[in-house]
DNA sequence: TTAATAGTGTCTGTCAGACACTATCAA
DNA sequence: TTGATAGTGTCTGACAGACACTATTAA
């Protein structure tokens, strides 16, 4: 038996039939009291015309990681360096490209509205921030790109029953009331106002600015994420959606 | 600009370069009073001779979906066919396989010890219950396996603090007692006796069975899992390991 | 003054932790 | 009888839910 280096100067990668491998993303963000996934039309075979979740190939002489892919598409598409990233999963199989056998890895992004810059060159026509509040997703989306997206949608809204997700929709400074409405919008339902404060607050994740705002009646605080803070785990869920 | 029925017929698939794809699985078991992961020897190159994961291409012509190709690897190495089985997540990138760019799914199986009959002509020096016991896992594996193994080990202890996840490692019947073995031997720390009696039976996922088990001084009863009982989420996470 | 939002006080219920207690067997 | 395991009783503490209460502003 040969040597490795010797198997691998003689290794051909193409003598296997390789599914094709793609990265897909539902990049959350809350606008207008909504939440919202940002949506593009596809401008090429297959699915032309349809609209879809944010997505391509891994160009493996460009990207490293798999990550690499998804940051790629996600600053592509809105100019957003460092969002929340989580990885929700990988579907692969037979039927959900014509084109054959794929494997897509599925990613989530958190992203502060403000911080968006939809990138100009792209036709605004062909990009929409797609409301979701209704846990029903109204539009079909190409692909299997709604059924992707619904997972993604249940991972976010279990998620934030018992960790501090939220901030991450949050513009850097913030009040607990913006941050429970933030909470609110994904849940599609009420939270309790004073077991939210003390849940948040004795989380230590968050702390004062020192400023106020005056956007409602009475003044509030606002607040800061810590810079040590990453995401919290709550050991109690809220009871809002038991499974 | 053509059809997409005619985009199709043209679709030559082989001019990207694409990743490699292959899935790879922890598969865990509880057996002499530890927790145990597959390993299996290379037989071929790269990494030939160490040991790894039990995993292997997807085979586009034999498996429909990636969970077949799991389940099919699962089959082949334990004649195991309906498991417990968890996706943990996908790694991709140009550094884990000297071969080039590739990109592997990661699942986790959970499997009753006595469920198993490592398959005949298996050498069984080449097939091998590793213990991982004690969080640090002390073999090398071949590729980036060590490090896909421990983040399934995580997500599993994870789990296990708040879901009824162990049920899977046990056979048909078994006493409370022992179910709590397996509970403490993943978690590597005891609990106490009386709150995980409560938790498991308040949470109505198992019934008994009728019949006592007189392994021990007193016999116990012993259990099965309902049929309807999916996992079960507590809303409580155990407080042993707190992240 | 009123309406609206910010923020507090405090009681309840649930459930994990702790630990002492009883029960039933083998040896 | 002793020792080991099965199983119960019950108190504590932490924290979510509920909801009434006060505080501070704009209009």
């Amino acid at each position: 038996m040969p040597g490795e280096r010797e198997f691998l100067r003689n290794y051909d990668a193409t003598v296997y039939t390789r599914p094709n491998c793609t990265v897909d993303m539902a990049i959350f963000t809350v606008r207008e009291g909504a939440l919202r996934v940002l949506t593009v039309k596809r401008n090429a075979h297959p699915f032309l015309g349809e609209w879809s979740l944010v997505g391509g190939f891994i160009d493996t002489a460009q990207d490293s990681t798999l990550e690499d892919t998804a940051m790629r598409k996600l600053r592509e598409k809105t100019g957003v360096a460092a969002p929340y990233l989580e990885q929700f999963g990988t579907v692969g199989n037979n039927t959900r490209d014509p084109r054959g056998w794929t494997v897509t890895t599925v990613y989530f992004a958190l992203i502060a509205s403000d911080a968006v810059t939809l990138l100009p060159g792209e036709d605004i026509g062909d990009i929409r921030w797609m409301d979701v509040s209704d846990s029903g997703i109204r539009t079909k989306l190409a692909f299997d790109h709604d059924v992707l997206l619904a997972g993604c949608l249940r991972r976010l809204r279990d998620k934030v029953l018992y960790t501090s997700l939220p901030v991450h929709l949050m513009p850097e400074n913030f009040t607990l009331g913006e941050l429970q409405r933030t909470y609110e919008v994904i849940l599609g339902e009420p939270t309790d106002h004073k077991s939210f404060r003390r849940r948040i607050l004795s989380a230590d994740i968050v702390e004062e600015t020192g400023c106020m705002k005056h956007e409602a009646k009475r003044p509030a605080k606002t607040y800061r994420l810590k810079k040590s803070a990453g995401t919290h785990y709550f050991l109690r869920t809220l009871e809002g959606a038991v499974r």
